[in-house]
DNA sequence: CTGTCATAGTACAGATCTGTACTATGAGGT
DNA sequence: ACCTCATAGTACAGATCTGTACTATGACAG
C-alpha cells in the first residue's frame, strides 16, 4: 500500500482528468505537459512518474475515456422499452450529448486525428468503434431486427456522422436527422426481406 | 502580368500542393513551414510573400481543396442514370475514394480538428458540408425522392460517418455499408408517406 | 523521534517551430 | 546594357515544448 499524499484524491486520477479536459478543449498538440500538471495541482515529476511520456498520458486518458463512454451507453440503454425504441434509445442519448454546449466531436476520433493514428491511440479507437457496433448489434437483436450485424454497421455510420457534423455545424439538427434515419433503417430491416 | 521565374509553374501553386500533401499525411501541427517550402522547391521568403502566416496557407489550401472535391463530385455524378442510381453514384464515387491506400479521412474535417476550429477553417468546413447537402438534395430531387432536404441531411451523415470509420478501421466495409444504408433510405423516401 | 519517499516547485538542456533579415542570382522589360 | 524584382538559400531571433535534474516539504512507518 503506497503512502498517500495529504490529498486523498489520487494524483494520477487528477492528471488524467486534467489531460482529458484540456486535450478535448484545445487538442493534444496545443496543450503542454506543464499546463496539465498545473491544472491537476501536480508537479511534472509526478506526471512523468505515472506516465513516462506525454503519449502514454494520451493513451491512458483515451482508454479510460472510451471505457467510461461505453459503460454510460450500456447503463442508460439497458432498460429501454422493447422494440425499435430499444435501439433508438441509443440515439436519444447521443442527441442529448451532442447538443451540449462545448461539444467538439468525439474525443476518440479527435485524438486519432491529433496524433495521426499513433499506434496505441489507433488501437483504442478501433476498439471503441467495435464496442459501439457490439452494443448496437445487441440492441438490434433485442428489438428483433433482421441482419443485426449489418444494421449495426450502418447505425454506427449515422452516429459518427452526426458527431462530426454537429461539431462543424454547431447545431443539433444532425443528431435528430440521425435518429430519424435510424428509425427508417430499422423499419427497412423489419419489413423488407434481406436484399442482396 | 508578373514576371515569371524560370519554372513556369507558379510558386504559389507548388506551395499549396506541398502544403496539402504534407498536412494531409502528417497533420497541420506536425509539418513545419520549412518542410513545405523545401518540398515545393521554394524559399520561405516566397511562402511568406504569398501567405503572411502559416494559418493563411492552411486556409487557402483548404478552400482550394474543398472546391476541387465538390467540382469533382458534381462532374462525376452529373450524368448518372436516372432514379436511385443518380443518388447512389455519389456513394459509388466515395467508396472508391475511401478505399484508396493512404486514405486518412476527410482533409476538411481533419483540419478542423487540427486547428481546433480556427475561424476561417471552421467557415470553410461549414461551407463544405453545405455544398455536400446541396449536391445530395439536387440528386435526390432528380431521382424523385420525397423530402429531398431531410434525406440529403441523412445521407451526409452516412458519408461523413463512412469517412471517419474508414480512416479508423482501415478497411472499405464502411463505404459499402453507407451505400446500402443510402439505398434503403432512398427506398423509404419513395414508398413511405412522409412521416412526422 | 527518525528515516523514507511521494510530492510540489523550479530551473534547465536540447530540440523544434514561426517569422524575419540578409545575400546572391537570374530573368525580362526598357 | 542596365535596372527591377521575384526568387533560392541561409542564418537568426524569440518563443515554446518535452523530458530531466535538483531542492524543499511533509506524511507515515517503525
Amino acid at each position: 500500500m503506497p503512502r498517500g499524499p495529504a490529498n486523498p484524491t489520487a494524483v494520477r486520477d487528477r492528471l488524467l482528468t486534467a489531460a482529458r479536459e484540456l486535450f478535448y478543449a484545445q487538442g493534444v498538440h496545443a496543450v503542454g505537459v506543464n499546463e496539465i500538471a498545473a491544472r491537476a495541482g501536480a508537479s511534472k515529476l509526478s506526471l512523468y512518474r505515472y506516465f513516462p511520456a506525454k503519449d502514454d498520458l494520451v493513451a491512458a486518458m483515451l482508454a479510460e475515456h472510451s471505457d467510461r463512454i461505453h459503460a454510460w451507453l450500456v447503463r442508460n440503454t439497458a432498460d429501454a422499452p422493447a422494440g425499435a425504441d430499444r435501439v433508438l434509445s441509443v440515439f436519444d442519448l447521443l442527441i442529448e450529448w451532442f447538443a451540449q454546449p462545448g461539444y467538439r466531436g468525439c474525443a476518440v476520433v479527435n485524438t486519432v486525428t491529433d496524433t495521426r493514428a499513433e499506434p496505441r491511440v489507433a488501437e483504442i479507437a478501433r476498439r471503441h468503434l467495435l464496442r459501439y457496433r457490439e452494443l448496437l448489434e445487441t440492441r438490434v437483436r433485442e428489438a428483433g431486427g433482421r441482419e443485426p450485424r449489418a444494421l449495426a454497421r450502418q447505425l454506427l455510420l449515422l452516429i459518427e456522422g452526426a458527431s462530426v457534423v454537429t461539431a462543424i455545424d454547431g447545431d443539433a439538427q444532425a443528431g435528430r436527422a440521425a435518429r430519424r434515419a435510424a428509425r427508417d433503417l430499422l423499419s427497412a430491416h423489419r419489413t423488407e426481406p434481406a436484399a442482396r
